[in-house]
RNA sequence: GCGGCCGUAGUCUAGUUUGGUUAGGACAUCAGCCUGCCACGCUGACGACCCGGGUUCAAAUCCCGGCGGCCGCACCA
């Protein structure tokens, strides 16, 4: 296949093994769809854009970071639901072999709703097929018996196997498990949030898509604990102006297919979005991924329809960013839990998840709402690939931002004779302790060794050449341009924080040299 | 899970139809020479037939099984 048949996504995960962003785990063995491993570039890269969700997302709303355990005993998820919900019913036909999900079979042919379907167990479902004869859609052949498939991972905890475990299917839980002792770190107020950067697992029927459907992956799962009586957002000013790119349910229903696009003021007059908190924190997760170089017409937000909903939601949104090989992708669900998880734990453990609020009169107690914005780390990282990815002269070249490149710096001595690489190396030494991470390249042409670099997105070329010798100044080369001014090397630190801070620009790093 | 196609160095690939020299090339990597700012040139090196079984004097090539991949179906709380 030559170069120009290949798609976009091709040809970034050709790149992306060559030079260590990721790869299909278990090479060696074959391989097993629904796990990769991040390489050493990778790592930084995913590492760098968490940080910057953190930063963007997290610190200005004084959300609280958690960690808690992948493994979760099974009475967690019974209480959340996802034992009951996070599966579901297949039948196979017994001629053509196609699988088929029972309940969406009666759904269909026998003009059942979900909610009746989903109260049924394997043997109803059998029974209704068969009586109100339902045969395969495809080839009219009979069906087998039901059987269930559970979506989580089910293990033993301990040698005790009566003791279930399941690996977390998100880490939402983790937090609402926790919520008594995380609303008394915040001093008990309300609103607060809290976020959870980590693990979760699905037992995928067929993963195919590469690093964008995975069995193990990360999540960003934000937990933000409002009163459902005073569900005012005061930062709402801030994006109130900002235009999001909305499907409704409403018009997904009569297959309008094209956004309706509208200001975050008037998706909640409209009551489009039902919730301030929830339209903020869509507003904000449209700008992180504008962070990312996504433009604004990449980027839509899709209600999900009652019966798409999670079975906590009552308010759904997906936001999707196109790519080119896979069209509109999920990278983040926005969703209204209500109080349900705070309810379902303290039915199940008996815990009071009731908080205290004073009022004038004498105060109320009442469970929190919980509005939940989650992300999908390991496609934030697909996706700025995909939009840094550009060629220039035929070579390929990363555009990351500053702040997300796995490597800050390049250090070059243009040829290795003549005491360059020696002055190259204090260089190089500097910047590494100055806490830049830097490469050092010294093989084959300068060309080669600024296209190597391009490749990996590195904003910065430091080029010590003869003129360096005679007064202490190298060469800085932008990435992007390919333009390069020449400044002292005594001014580098400095110099380079500030523009790694987004303080200064390239142009501002030293003279600019015309060639 | 089903059907179709496929599996050769880090990457891309020739060879498989018709079994037969040392499995060829390009890019990348490394070493040396060279080097004066955008994948320079020369020399050399490293490096592969997915796994297992079978047929055969002989298997990358043919057959069977497994594993994995791609596409379609199904699945995606």
């Amino acid at each position: 296949m030559k170069t120009q048949d290949k798609d976009k996504f091709e040809i970034i995960s050709e790149m992306a093994r060559r030079r260590g962003f990721f790869w299909p785990s278990y090479e060696i063995y074959g391989g097993v769809s629904g796990f990769i491993t991040f390489g050493p570039l990778g790592s930084i890269l995913k590492r760098k854009i968490e940080d910057k969700f953190r930063n963007f997302y997290i610190r200005p709303l004084g959300i609280l970071e958690i960690e808690t355990s992948v493994i979760m005993p099974g009475k967690v998820f019974e209480a959340s639901g996802h034992v009951d919900h996070f599966k579901e019913p297949i039948v196979e036909c017994l001629r053509c072999k196609r699988k088929f999900r029972a309940d969406h079979l009666l759904q269909e042919f026998a003009g059942m709703s979900d909610t009746e379907t989903e109260k049924l167990t394997l043997q109803e479902l059998m029974d209704k097929i068969n009586k109100r004869n339902v045969r395969c859609p495809d080839c009219g052949g009979d069906f087998g018996e039901p059987q269930q498939f559970m979506t989580m991972f089910a293990t033993a905890i301990g040698p005790y196997s009566e003791a279930v475990g399941y690996g977390r299917p998100e880490a939402a839980q983790g937090i609402f498990v926790e919520f008594r002792r995380l609303y008394e770190n915040v001093r008990e107020r309300l609103p607060f949030g809290v976020v959870q950067i980590g693990h979760a697992l699905r037992n995928e029927v067929s993963p195919r898509q590469g690093p964008i459907r995975l069995r193990e992956f990360t999540i960003i799962d934000v937990e933000f604990f409002i009163d459902p009586e005073d569900p005012q957002c005061p930062l709402l000013k801030k994006v109130e102006n900002e235009t999001l790119r909305l499907i409704i349910a409403e018009n997904k229903l009569k297959g309008i297919k094209e956004p309706i696009e509208v200001t975050v003021k008037k998706a909640l007059s409209k009551r489009y979005i039902k919730a301030e908190w929830q339209a903020f924190f869509m507003a904000m997760a449209k700008r992180f991924l504008m962070e990312l170089q996504v433009p604004e017409d990449k980027q839509r937000f899709i209600e999900k329809l009652d019966w798409e909903r999670a079975h906590y939601s009552v308010q759904g949104f997906d936001q999707e960013v196109y790519l080119e090989r896979w069209g509109w992708v999920e990278v983040s669900g926005h969703n209204y839990r209500t109080d349900y998880d705070l309810s379902r734990h303290m039915q199940f453990s008996g815990v009071d998840m009731k908080v205290f609020k004073e009022t004038e009169e004498e105060g109320r107690r009442f469970i929190p709402h919980v509005v939940e914005p989650s992300f999908g780390s390991d496609r934030l990282v697909c996706i700025a690939l995909e939009y840094a990815y550009k060629t220039k002269e035929g070579r390929a070249l990363l555009s990351l931002p500053r702040e997300l490149a796995p490597t800050q710096v390049s250090v070059f001595p243009l040829v290795s004779k003549d005491g360059l690489p020696e002055r190259a190396q204090q260089v190089y030494q500097m910047l590494i302790n100055e806490g830049f991470t830097v490469e050092w390249d010294e093989s084959g042409s300068i060309g080669r060794r600024y296209a190597r670099a391009d490749e990996v997105g590195t904003p910065l070329g430091i080029t010590i050449d003869y003129q360096t010798l005679e007064d202490g100044t190298v060469t800085i080369r932008d990435r992007d341009t390919w333009r390069q001014v020449r400044s002292k090397i005594d001014e580098l630190p400095e110099l380079l924080h500030a523009y790694f801070r987004h303080k200064i620009n390239f142009e501002d790093l030293g003279q600019l040299i015309k060639r």
